[in-house]
RNA sequence: GCGCCCGUAGCUCAGCUGGAUAGAGCGUCGGCCUUCUAAGCCGAAUGUCGCAGGUUCGAAUCCUGCCGGGCGCGCCA
């Protein structure tokens, strides 16, 4: 709860109260109801448009309702006025003490300040990442890696209780492409060139090494074996390899995911067979021929019956085959098993993270799981647009096969761990995002980490300061939530502390609406603002902080900092970066 | 051809799920270092919110149709 939706509700309740003694017709709906932060500082410390929405379902003048529900309104013990402006808005003003009551909450909480209940008793499955295990990641997955990190870091500061998992493809022709590529390496270090390069051949210097490994493991051993013998064998050797690899590039990132589930042992586990049983019985399979898509040029096209799901039942354009022509799964119908598996391990609220070219992916899989789960699943599909990777203003290339990307280990050595997650943050997941390495690299306002975490320095280094001047540990923060918070009245210090406590809000808003990225832009704000009363004291000295003379005041502008200063740090504890105490040794 | 995403200041982008006079950063111009850290701050200039309709007290936000850009479109994952 915040104080925006303690208002929300209470207004409600006024409402209520007034249908209740016929001051206002009953079964006025008041869902669109809502209490904002007003845009405008003169506008007052919240702004209802309950009289707006009450005018138009009672088709009544909305001042006039204003006017009733403010006299109710004023008689709350935390408001201070209350005003009609405009077409009928409510404009509320709240006693100072509210405000500082908010500061003294945060010196109390700590971090879990704006921690909430919203996802309360819900469970949810955050999947992201899952990359193919055919080679290390690329900047490309860095994106979805922080993405999901952080937002099911956000879900879980609301409350929910959150599983973070990886869905390992090691069931498609990729894998074999993977064998065999792995297999050619393993040859060439051997001095062996009579195996034919594989079609798709991974290029990348890591299976050089691998190569190498496997030469050292088990020598010549499957130099003279048939591709029946060593195919299993090397697929497996390989996957568990890569995802070695990629469980360190994540390590690396700061992220850290639970839940490993393998699509090969979903498939011998019979789910695919399953699903295909369920869906049958509802009568959504059945044998047809697709139409070739309009508008591109059918080269290769042959008509042929394949196994279709009924998807176009649930709301998607074409149905959608389950089975290739030789007669094995798409991979399609093996996502189905795996998601009616999330479903049989209790979840009904999924987030996949996906990156922006599987959009056209979404419709059919909602339909699958709608299908399956009699509708039961709430699927939320958050599409990664490309990051592209600037240097000098050039772009570097990230193909796979080409084996040029710049992978997730490489980034992080240049730019730091820190850089990269919040970077990845500041753009919506839907937009393109640039990532300039040199940009990243500068440490100026440029890079909005540093701006961020120089505004947490700054609040340690005032502290040190105060320690300093006053010989004595009045500053920690039980001594702080003691202290008179009164003293703040200036109207940037009023600012600043109605900032923090929007914190809760934020938090909120961001969890429901499952865009991080939020977060980022609020700590930018919250550091902007700070910085702006930091440098107050040049154009008069009695912004200082530090009041050598008079320690009460002095305590409770540190108040203020230390607010400011465990906001932040609450803050870039969901995005996973360290607050730095001192940016200069 | 169809589906999804995007179009906001010179550039890169926010815009709190329909609110009041649309905001930041960069860039441009002009100020602030005997300093609680100038990796910072302050001020100025800059807009047909792609276009045209519609919904209503009220639209950058919602609906429709165009224009422009990106992604995707059977036997890849």
């Amino acid at each position: 709860m915040n104080i925006y939706n303690d208002f929300n509700a209470f207004i409600k309740t006024v409402i209520e109260e007034l249908q209740s003694i016929d001051k206002l017709p009953p079964d006025s709906l008041i869902d669109n109801i809502s209490v904002d932060p007003p845009r405008q500082t003169t506008h007052g410390d919240l702004a209802c448009n309950a009289a707006m929405v009450l005018a138009k379902k009672l088709k009544q003048d909305p001042i006039s309702i204003a006017k009733v529900l403010s006299e109710r309104i004023i008689s709350h013990p935390d408001v201070e006025k209350v005003d009609i402006a405009g077409p009928g808005f409510l404009n509320i003003t709240l006693k100072r003490t509210v405000w500082h009551d908010q500061l003294r909450k945060v010196l109390i909480a700590g971090e879990s300040f704006g921690d909430s209940e919203i996802g309360r008793g819900k469970s949810i499955n955050v999947e992201y990442v899952s990359a193919n295990p055919t080679g290390p990641l690329h900047v490309g997955h860095a994106r979805g890696a922080v993405f999901g990190d952080v937002l099911s870091s956000l879900l879980a500061k609301t409350g929910y209780s959150v599983t973070r998992e990886y869905y390992i493809n090691d069931a498609g022709a990729q894998i074999d492409i993977l064998a065999r590529s792995l297999y050619w390496r393993y040859c060439e270090k051997l001095g062996q060139e009579n195996y034919e390069k594989p079609d798709g051949f991974y290029p990348g210097e890591y299976l050089v090494d691998l190569a190498a490994k496997l030469v050292i493991k088990d020598q010549k051993h499957w130099l003279d074996k048939s591709e029946s013998e060593w195919l299993p064998k090397l697929s497996s050797y390989a996957v568990d390899e890569m995802m070695k690899l990629i469980r360190q590039d994540l390590s690396d990132l700061g992220v850290e995911q639970s839940t490993f589930i393998s699509e090969k042992s979903i498939v011998e586990s019979g789910m695919v067979e399953t699903v295909l049983n369920m869906l049958s019985e509802n009568g959504l399979i059945y044998t047809g021929v697709l139409d070739p898509p309009k508008g591109m040029k059918p080269e290769n096209w042959e008509e042929r019956p394949q196994t279709l799901f009924r998807s176009t039942a649930f709301g998607d354009d074409i149905d959608r085959p389950l089975k290739k022509s030789d007669d094995s799964w798409t991979y399609f119908a093996s996502d189905l098993a795996y998601h009616l598996d999330k479903y049989k391990r209790g979840f009904t609220n999924l987030v996949n993270v996906w990156g922006a070219d599987h959009g056209g992916y979404i419709k059919r899989v909602q339909a699958g799981v709608s299908a399956l789960t009699e509708g039961n699943v709430k699927l939320d599909v958050k599409l990664c647009q490309l990051v592209r990777l600037l240097e000098n203003g050039e772009a570097a290339k990230m193909s796979k096969r080409a084996g040029t990307y710049v992978t997730i280990s490489e980034l992080v050595d240049s730019v730091g761990r820190d850089v990269v997650r919040f970077i990845m943050l500041t753009r919506k997941n839907d937009a393109q995002l640039d990532f300039d390495i040199i940009k990243a690299q500068e440490q100026s306002r440029d890079n909005p980490v540093f701006y961020v975490q120089y505004a947490h320095a700054r609040s340690c280094s005032v502290v040190r300061m105060a320690k300093d001047a006053f010989n004595d540990q009045s500053f920690d923060y039980k001594s702080l939530q003691k202290s008179d918070l009164s003293l703040l009245s200036g109207f940037d210090e009023l600012a600043l502390i109605k900032l923090i406590a929007l914190w809760p809000r934020v938090v909120e808003m961001a969890s429901e609406a499952q865009e991080p990225h939020r977060i980022a832009f609020y700590l930018n704000d919250l550091a902007s603002s700070f910085h702006s009363l930091w440098s107050k004291v040049r154009e008069d000295e009695s912004f200082r902080f530090v009041v050598t003379d008079d320690l009460e005041l002095t305590q409770a502008r540190l108040s203020l900092v230390c607010g400011l200063r465990t906001v932040i740090s609450s803050g870039l504890k969901v995005l996973g970066v360290e607050p730095v105490e001192e940016l200069r040794g």
